[in-house]
Parts: C-alpha cells; sequence; structure tokens
DNA sequence: CGGGGCTGCAGTAATGCAGCCCCGGTGCCTTACT
C-alpha cells in the first residue's frame, strides 16, 4: 500500500468483459426510464467500466446521479457511496428503492440490531449500492463487511466537503483514502458540482486519485443575472431587498452570515408582511425539515438561511439568491448563488455588498486549521509515545488525551502525518512507519497549513473582489473556475450598464475603482 | 476582526460618550435521561 494512492492494475470489472452499452441502455430504461445518456454521464460511465478513477464536475441537475447508479447494477460487487448528509442518504434511498434498485445504507439512525443485520447482508453481498457516511468507514467492522463483501466502484458525492470540511470540523473525510485503500482501491469516482483548480487538485490528493480523469461540463449559466449592490448599512440592505421583492415575484432565498442574523432579517420580513421562514444549524432537525418541505411546496417567499440551507436543495423554480453578508469565497457564493434558476428560466443572484462584512468571514478564518504550534505539538507527543510503547501502536484517545488537543484537530493532523507516510491506521492504533527525514520535510509539514490558511485568505479577497469589479461578473468567475475564455456576458449589471452607455453617468462610484484586477479590496471605501 | 450592547461616569435631567466585553458556520456521532 503505496503512500501514493494510485490505484493497481486491476478494472472495475474485476478482468470480466465490460457490459455492452446495449445492455446499459436496456438497464437505463428499465429502473431511470432514461432514453439518452447527456455527454458528461457518458464519459464518465465508460472511464469508470474500463477501470479509470474520474472526477465529475457537473451542475446539479446535470444528472450526476446517475453516472454510478447504472454502473452500480452492471459492475459484479457491490458500489460504495460516501455521502456527507444523513437527509441526501435517506432521499437518494427512497428515490433507489421505487426504481426498484437494491440499496442500503449504513449510518447512525441505525439501531445496533439493525446495522449488524446490515453488516451481515453487506457481507453476503446482498446489496448493490451500500450508502455510508464518512464517519462509518472509520469504524473497522464497518470497513470489514465492505471488505469481505467486495467493491468494484467507490463513490465520493459532494467531494468538495472532503476540502471543504475535511480539514477542519469533519475530518473523517480525509481518512478515505485509506478506506479506500483497505477495500481493495477499487475505481474511485469523485462527484461535485464547483470545483476550483484548487479544490479539484485537493480533492484528488485526499481521495489519492491524483491520475484521475476530469470531466467538466462547465459553470456557464445564461439565465442567471449577476449584480452587486453597494449597500453602506442594513438600512440600504433592506431597501436592496425590498426593491427586489417588487420586482420578482416568485420565491428566493437570503444567505447571512451568522444564525443571529438570519433570525434578525426573518424577523423584520414577517413583520412587514412578507411570507418568510429561517434556516440554520440551531434549528431542531424536525423544524429544519419542515421549513424545507414548505419552501418546495411554495410556502415561502423567502427563506433566510445561512449556509446550512445548502446541499440537497434543489428546487428547480427559486427565482432570486441574494447574500445579505458575501460567503468566505467565490466557490462558496457560486453553490449558493446557483440555486436560482435551475429551470432555465431567468433568475438573479444579488450581492449585497459591504466591506465591513470581511470580518466575520475573517474570524471563521482564524480558528480553521492547526497552527503550527499544534502540528508541533501533536508529533511530539506523538514520538514520545510510541517511544515510550516501544513502537506499538497508540490509539486515537490517548493521542488525544495527552496531546491536550480538540479531537477533531487531532484527526486532521493524523491525517496528514499518514498521507505523509509517517504512520498507518491499524486496528490497535496508529502505528509508526518512519520519522520525518530531513528538516525540509519537517518543515513542510509544519506550515502546510499554514499555507493553506494563507490561501484562504486570498480566496477572501477574491471574493471581495468580485463586489467591487466593474469587468464582467461572469468573466470573474469564469477565470477564477478556470474555465474556457468567455466574451462579455450581457447577464450581469456591470456588462448591463455599459451596453446601455451610461455607466459612467449612472455610477459615478464605480469610477473610484479602477477597472484593474489588481485593484485593493479596501480601496473603494 | 470589529459591531453592538452594556456600564459607568459626568453632573443635574435626560442624555452623551468612552471604554469594555462579547460574539460568531457547516454535521456526523454517542449516550444518558425523560
Amino acid at each position: 500500500m503505496g503512500t501514493s494512492g494510485d490505484r493497481d492494475a486491476a478494472g472495475a470489472n474485476h478482468g470480466q468483459p465490460r457490459p455492452s452499452w446495449k445492455k446499459l441502455m436496456a438497464e437505463a430504461r428499465e429502473h431511470f426510464g432514461v432514453r439518452e445518456l447527456r455527454p458528461g454521464q457518458q464519459e464518465i460511465i465508460e472511464a469508470l467500466l474500463d477501470g479509470e478513477d474520474v472526477l465529475g464536475v457537473m451542475p446539479t441537475g446535470a444528472g450526476k446521479s446517475l453516472t454510478f447508479q447504472l454502473p452500480a447494477l452492471l459492475l459484479p460487487r457491490a458500489t460504495v457511496v460516501v455521502s456527507p448528509l444523513l437527509a441526501l442518504m435517506q432521499d437518494q434511498h427512497e428515490k433507489l428503492s421505487e426504481a426498484a434498485v437494491d440499496v442500503v445504507k449504513l449510518d447512525s439512525t441505525l439501531t445496533a440490531r439493525e446495522a449488524d443485520q446490515v453488516a451481515r447482508e453487506v457481507r453476503r453481498g446482498e446489496h448493490e449500492l451500500i450508502y455510508v457516511t464518512p464517519e462509518q468507514l472509520e469504524k473497522p467492522e464497518r470497513l470489514e463487511a465492505l471488505r469481505k463483501a467486495g467493491v468494484s466502484l467507490f463513490v465520493v458525492d459532494e467531494a468538495h466537503c472532503v476540502s471543504q470540511w475535511g480539514h477542519d470540523f469533519r475530518p473523517a473525510f480525509l481518512a478515505l483514502r485509506e478506506a479506500v485503500q483497505q477495500l481493495g482501491r477499487p475505481p474511485i469516482l469523485a462527484l461535485t458540482a464547483t470545483a476550483t483548480p484548487q479544490v479539484r487538485e485537493d480533492v484528488l490528493k485526499q481521495l489519492g486519485m491524483e491520475r484521475a480523469r476530469v470531466v467538466n461540463t462547465g459553470i456557464q449559466r445564461d439565465n442567471l443575472f449577476l449584480e452587486v449592490a453597494r449597500t453602506v448599512n442594513p438600512e440600504a440592505k433592506k431597501a436592496r431587498v425590498m426593491k427586489l421583492l417588487q420586482e420578482e415575484p416568485g420565491t428566493g432565498i437570503i444567505y447571512t452570515a451568522t444564525v443571529r442574523k438570519a433570525e434578525e432579517v426573518w424577523q423584520w420580513l414577517e413583520a412587514a408582511g412578507i411570507p418568510a421562514a429561517r434556516y440554520h444549524g440551531k434549528l431542531k432537525t424536525s423544524e429544519r425539515e419542515e421549513v424545507q418541505q414548505r419552501f418546495m411546496d411554495n410556502g415561502y417567499r423567502v427563506i433566510v438561511a445561512t449556509k446550512a440551507f445548502g446541499l440537497g436543495i434543489d428546487k428547480p423554480d427559486i427565482r432570486f439568491v441574494v447574500h445579505w453578508q458575501f460567503p468566505d469565497s467565490l466557490e462558496s457564493y457560486y453553490q449558493e448563488a446557483g440555486r436560482a434558476g435551475r429551470d432555465g428560466e431567468p433568475a438573479r443572484a444579488v450581492l449585497l455588498y459591504r466591506l465591513e462584512d470581511k470580518r466575520i468571514q475573517s474570524y471563521f478564518l482564524g480558528g480553521k486549521y492547526p497552527r503550527r504550534e499544534e502540528s508541533q505539538a501533536l508529533y511530539s507527543v506523538l514520538r514520545e509515545l510510541w517511544a515510550h510503547r516501544q513502537g506499538k501502536p497508540v490509539s486515537l484517545p490517548v493521542l488525544t488525551e495527552a496531546s491536550g488537543l480538540p479531537a477533531n484537530r487531532v484527526k486532521v493532523l493524523v491525517a496528514q502525518l499518514a498521507g505523509a507516510g509517517i504512520l498507518e491506521r491499524g486496528p490497535r492504533g496508529l502505528k509508526q512507519l518512519r520519522d520525518f527525514e530531513t528538516a525540509e520535510e519537517l518543515a513542510g509539514y509544519l506550515t502546510a497549513y499554514e499555507t493553506r490558511h494563507q490561501s484562504d485568505r486570498q480566496r477572501l479577497q477574491q471574493m471581495m473582489r468580485y463586489g467591487q469589479t466593474t469587468g464582467c461578473r461572469w468573466r470573474l468567475l469564469g477565470e477564477y473556475f478556470d474555465e474556457p475564455e468567455h466574451s462579455e456576458c450581457g447577464h450581469c449589471d456591470n456588462c448591463e450598464q455599459r451596453a446601455a452607455g451610461h455607466f459612467d453617468a449612472a455610477s459615478p462610484t464605480r469610477l473610484a475603482t479602477p477597472p484593474s484586477p489588481a485593484a485593493a479590496p479596501g480601496g473603494a471605501v
């Protein structure tokens, strides 16, 4: 088991002949009512059946799920699907069961008895598709059950979570690389709707699939109008929202950066007589489900939400997405704004830009990653423990206790050390493989998260640049996501102004910001 | 990081202001109690 994580030569179908395309399409028709594959789908499925790793970057609604659900029916052994949310798993489980696909999920909603039963079925190879949370794959007994069943395909759905969540609050995503190795390293399919070159690279690295084929269907959405309103204070934001609500009869989302702000904006809307609800991580699960369901049923004009309202929301007729405060990066922004207009009808993404909103995002960035001293301390403690126990494995709880660091942080650092080949997770704990051999190598370990922190700060700056630019906003997004060259788009506020010829007269303040990409984000206050 | 709210003071009536403190996202999971 090398550290590079590149897969062995064995193909997805374990030496058996590749299923015929005719058979594949017959299954597609029978189970999913699909008569024709879209271009991205076909390329992904072909590559997977040839045993290749694939990173699929496709917008929501482009039929991502079919790219693994269809191969799952034809591959000899199970397809394991890692999903970040219980609600998403539940949803897919229901849909697949209706499509008469043999599917099961393995998560904390099962009782101990049910989980054992499912594990037995899995070991006997009774299921074609097995949905799991990344946390389940941290348990040796779960991995063992899957290993016995044999895995033909390993899928990571919403794969940007690996990069977005793995390094801080859900380190189980960083342990997937080792898990998939232990499952015999079947081909991996990573799927996401949004990925910059940077995130793409991180996902490939963290999953150990650097040589994957990348299938990218692009981000451009002609029906989505991008606009930014410079709003100097809360009153200006309120005024802008009211104007929008008068212009747009449909439903929409207002994103805020904090729970408190979501509550506040929601109460303001209610008081103004607008049917609204709020959604954030502090609400009870039952209330969240209720609100989401009622939103789907057009029970509200507006949902005021934090970033918790995201994955799994695919209401096609959302007419606008407003950002009361900008998020941490353009990929977050595009994920959220892109929820508008999935039906292809005109929709608007309005950013209420205020320089001061940088504060809250800077705060969140502050505590996200291990600091250098923490990385240093953990490595020292771990070496002492190994020395003390004469090289015997050290369990995670023991290490956590001894280091005095939060459990999640320890997991992140352990994953980093595993990736560097310093240790290996065994049945009895963390086993030392070697020491850092050079000062440079150690420095690399210590500075990795400092570098990441720096790059996060730059991403925040890019977000602010989007808010301040006088150039085409679609082009800026296209550059950010490394998309093929865009011409002036005609569906963002800046292009519209320019086309109307009253750019200068209409917005003298914009002239204060030079259209140069190097414009200092703080320069136009 | 920095806005908002609170306290305390000044000093004499009803406010104003300096200084201080507090707060802030995303979800698995487990387990003990109603």
